[in-house]
DNA sequence: TTGAAATATGAAAAACCATTCATATAATAT
DNA sequence: ATATTATATGAATGGTTTTTCATATTTCAA
């Protein structure tokens, strides 16, 4: 029988996975992928609605998966862990062949 | 500018993060992470009830990360490319530290 | 101190998904 | 043929999440 992880760690997967599950914060964190970006410049990259993109971004935030700066009024996102990367590498790779 | 990568791709994507993204169907890849099992015993390992575990099943069967091998009346699955895995124990690492 | 720009937020609408229950199909043994 | 075991399926339920819309907050410039 292989070992399936309790299900303290498969919930926090489950999280993780769920979050990154989402063609709108997928085109945020490939916007954030080489460096730090305001929101107004994710806007424009990922071409969807301000508001949406605000929300999307406070959930990828809750989840420590962006991490802010703030510069008068703008605020400034960027990836917190390389971690978000090979994930999205992974799949990359996968639905890529 | 970073390169987001096409609708058609990010669509892929988000699709195999989607399905990858559920409880029970986490435990039924690492259920079959040693090779193929049949129906019931991945009922057993996953401790879901017998049409949940069939209907998960089939999502991941029609979504291609899962191939089955009939033998009489049971049905043997496995999974059907390394990368599951890969994705897997990339997000084990990211919950497990 | 008014106005404009950047970002966030709350509530409503729309779409989606997991799970259960009951039942169907399919294969085998008696 | 019938009963039994293994698996699949359809419909209903309940819950969650994405998206939009309208509005609020914050910061700075004029």
């Amino acid at each position: 029988m292989p070992k399936i992880p309790s299900d303290r760690i498969i919930d926090k997967m489950e999280n993780m996975l769920n979050i990154a599950s989402d063609s709108t914060r997928l085109k945020i964190m490939y916007a954030l992928s080489d460096g730090e970006r305001n929101v107004s410049e994710i806007v424009e990259a990922v071409g969807a609605s301000q508001s949406l993109v605000s929300h999307q971004l406070t959930v990828l935030r809750k989840a420590n998966l962006v991490s802010t700066r703030k510069e008068g009024t703008r605020v400034y996102y960027s990836l917190s862990d390389e971690h978000v990367m090979k994930l999205l590498n992974v799949v990359f790779e996968h639905v890529t062949e």
